[in-house]
DNA sequence: TACTGTGAAAGAATTCACAGCC
DNA sequence: GGCTGTGAATTCTTTCACAGTA
């Protein structure tokens, strides 16, 4: 669900059908590492179980095993995990540690990834203080907000800078993902800081559709989106509901016949 | 998923949506649940932008301007629309309040959704001062912790119960929605009560997976995933930069010839 | 034997492109 | 002319099913 604006698209060869693939254009792009994104997100889930096995003294697990503790099935596992290398043993299954260390790998968890946290308000607290992301190697280095009364305050150990000094901070810290928590209305200004900062991802919990250039990512956190999606799906059940009672002649009393119902 | 075949199999009575050419009256219901995964989300994009542009005196859109707000392409807009029912204007556009009367129908917002929140630490808390849910149909009516210190403090309005009470509670204040913002541990036995609550939809914001009836409709917000996908895509951005630098031939000035993509 | 790795088939989602209407 | 609605084409994702191997 990537925010992806499709204004500058490169060349998507709406060329005739005819021909095969013609691959004589002068710029060639490499692709080899063409791991589909929904697979990438999966990669991550499978990652943490992975970890919580390490953890408890699991060396060898099998695609059955593995894909049960992450909720796939274990074809789409081995499909997953075949994106990124041949490191299953036949017969047996994978070596924990080894495949701990290919994700983190493929995921770029190798390099340290500072994170800035925009909007001090009640998410923004809360944030700055979730202890899941310095342990997954993604430490809170930068606070900011409009608010004077709250320059300096330290929040989760860190002093809350003042937002004016965006740039200048999330320079020297080397921020590399920026966090937008604040109200809705502030939201793309203080995106469009981030990226004049330097800053190339960004997570975006404001419930704003946010503009920005080619080069950065956005991924978006919608509450209220999440909660309309069940919506939908308490109403549909609702609806099937109904419409199962009707399909069992309940309509008017008068059975439909040659009907067989479903267990 | 058309049945078609002779056998003696038995018959899928459920309606099977796909092929069904009822056009006649309202009989929206049954469309419901002919629209894909993908596109219920964007309809509540779709939505929020179109709320605000209610407010903003807007009364008639066109597919490309309503898209580009919603971040999307106008092609997938008008398909996604043309899910829920034909509602615009050819050589015009959409009415404003048409449109958001449909889809609030569609998104099963014509009911309430009382929400109920387990975990009052800082997203808890977060989460039950957080506007956006009863602005938007999704009052907040329960709290709980299993911290007894807690119970009966007063968080955004409402007293926090005891995890205990959670069946008696939601019972009682018809909790539809249930978010779990609990540490992981305790993710699971909190989900397992809800549901013997009877509650059918759950948030959950610990990073766990889940396990639940088929009748439950679950959905995860899991910011170390949502970190790690950035993280992959600063990776991959970085590798695609290094070999384009190779590929450009910048070793000696030469080209590189007849470079052969991966199969 | 027990499991991985992967082509090939099936199924979803997206995009194209144009008929039809205002 | 401008814009919607939608079949058809395309691309992406999942699932199947089995060859291959420790």
């Amino acid at each position: 669900m990537a925010v992806k604006r499709g204004a500058g698209d490169e060349v998507v060869t709406t060329t005739p059908a005819t021909a095969a693939p013609d691959l004589d254009g002068p710029a060639v792009r490499e692709r080899a590492r063409a791991i589909p994104e929904a697979a990438v997100a999966r990669l991550a889930v499978y990652l943490r179980v992975l970890s919580g096995m390490v953890d408890g003294g699991v060396t060898t697990i099998s695609s059955e095993e593995l894909s049960a503790a992450a909720g796939v099935n274990s074809a789409k596992l081995r499909k997953d995990l075949s994106y990124i290398g041949s490191y299953g043993t036949r017969g047996v299954g994978y070596d924990v540690e080894v495949l701990v260390s290919h994700i983190e790998r493929i995921l770029g968890l190798t390099r340290k990834h500072s994170v800035a946290v925009v909007g001090i308000g009640n998410l923004g607290h809360a944030l700055a203080n979730y202890g899941g992301f310095p342990s997954r190697g993604f430490p809170v280095v930068a606070l900011f907000d409009v608010d004077d009364d709250l320059t300096g305050v330290p929040v989760g150990g860190i002093p809350v800078s003042h937002i004016d000094e965006i740039e200048q901070v999330c320079a020297s810290r080397e921020v590399s993902i920026g966090v937008i928590a604040t109200p809705p209305p502030a939201a793309q200004a203080v995106c469009d800081r981030l990226v004049s900062a330097g800053v190339q991802c960004i997570l975006n919990f404001a419930p704003v559709v946010l503009q920005v250039p080619d080069h950065v990512e956005v991924r978006k956190v919608d509450l209220a989106v999440e909660m309309q999606i069940l919506s939908f799906h308490v109403a549909r059940r609702a609806d099937e509901a109904s419409a199962e009672q009707a399909a069992n002649g309940m309509v008017n009393g008068v059975g439909v016949e040659g009907v067989v119902i479903r267990p």
